[in-house]
DNA sequence: ACCTGAACACCGTTCAAGT
DNA sequence: ACCTGAACACCGTTCAAGT
């Protein structure tokens, strides 16, 4: 890459990001085009669709989670390892709005630059619960799908103004009902 | 109205049903005229804003519901009318793409057209909730609007195509979080 | 190799001109 | 009273022309 490609290739990505955080998955490309000083046509050769751009600006969130799945399946009880990656996703997903649609879209959709990394995610997220469900402290009747599907529902819902004040306490909620085996955990 | 007004209305009204029916809450109001066979500033005169346009592809059915509330009030158990009722506006919610998103802006914002159906509903479901947290088959730490952004959340999942197969099992889930009470119903 | 911006086909919204 | 459609300011996307 050109000295000059690759110089407009970061400032794009920086100056996305800064809109992004502000307008959201659907802000305008030619807005963040005419902010980074840019040619609409440089914005689309560097990020050929809309997901290429978020996947550029996600990827290294997304790595982090599923990284950080690996690091809670080894330093915390199966339990507080769910919890918290459930929590930590939840919070990530959050920070631009908009993005839930897009994750969900993508993670069916396997011409999506965002595809990979979802289903890395996913993938992360369903060890978590197979350790829980094989200690007997989360449902059985549910897989990483359903998982996901929770994810992204609060994540919606915490982007939603209207809702964002309920969320803490319907993670907890909904958190218990996963996390609370089909038995209610009679072992208790 | 004029004939031919009252016309128009009815007929752009119909159109924006199925309209809105397969593209969703977002369809361009130009399609609809279009469709309509009627000009852009006519649709515009009847229905100054999407909201206003959606409030009368929806009143009905907001209004259905929260009568339906007030029926299951009195034929049906705390437990089983909380339930069904939840079922029927999730039901409801997904009749149409992307309605629960704005159903959810709306609720905050009284300039809104829909804002009066949704607030009805909202207390309509407060009362089912209470009721069922008085008989003691609900959990005491949540309101109407916890009620409401469950139903918001179950409604969105069932929108999404990568998620809608597992929106019955999750609506289970969560329902049963809901209507076991704090205590896990100990008296039963 | 890379960049630019005009061009095209769409939006939502408004409003002067018509009947 | 009511209707029409052009006009305006925006999109996303493509691509010929420039450096």
């Amino acid at each position: 890459m050109r000295a000059d490609a690759r110089r407009n290739y970061e400032h794009l990505l920086g100056v996305a990001g800064t809109v992004v955080a502000e307008q959201g998955a659907e802000a305008s490309l030619r807005d963040i085009a005419r902010q980074a000083g840019v040619g609409l046509g440089t914005l689309y050769r560097h990020f050929p669709t809309r997901e290429a751009l978020l996947d550029a600006l996600l990827r290294t969130g997304f790595d982090r989670l599923t990284a950080r799945a690996a690091e809670l399946e080894a330093s915390a009880s199966a339990r507080e390892a769910l919890l918290a990656w459930f929590r930590e996703c939840v919070a990530f997903a959050t920070e631009y709005r908009g993005v839930t649609e897009m994750m969900v879209a993508a993670i069916e959709d396997p011409d999506s630059a965002l595809h990979a990394s979802c289903v890395a995610m996913r993938a992360a997220g369903t060890r978590l619960l197979t350790r829980a469900q094989t200690e007997g402290v989360a449902r059985t009747d549910m897989d990483g799908t359903d998982l996901f599907a929770l994810v992204s529902a609060l994540s919606w819902l915490s982007d939603q103004p209207a809702l964002n004040a309920r969320a803490d306490r319907l993670f907890t909620l909904i958190a218990d009902a996963a996390l609370t085996d089909a038995e209610r955990r009679p072992h208790l």
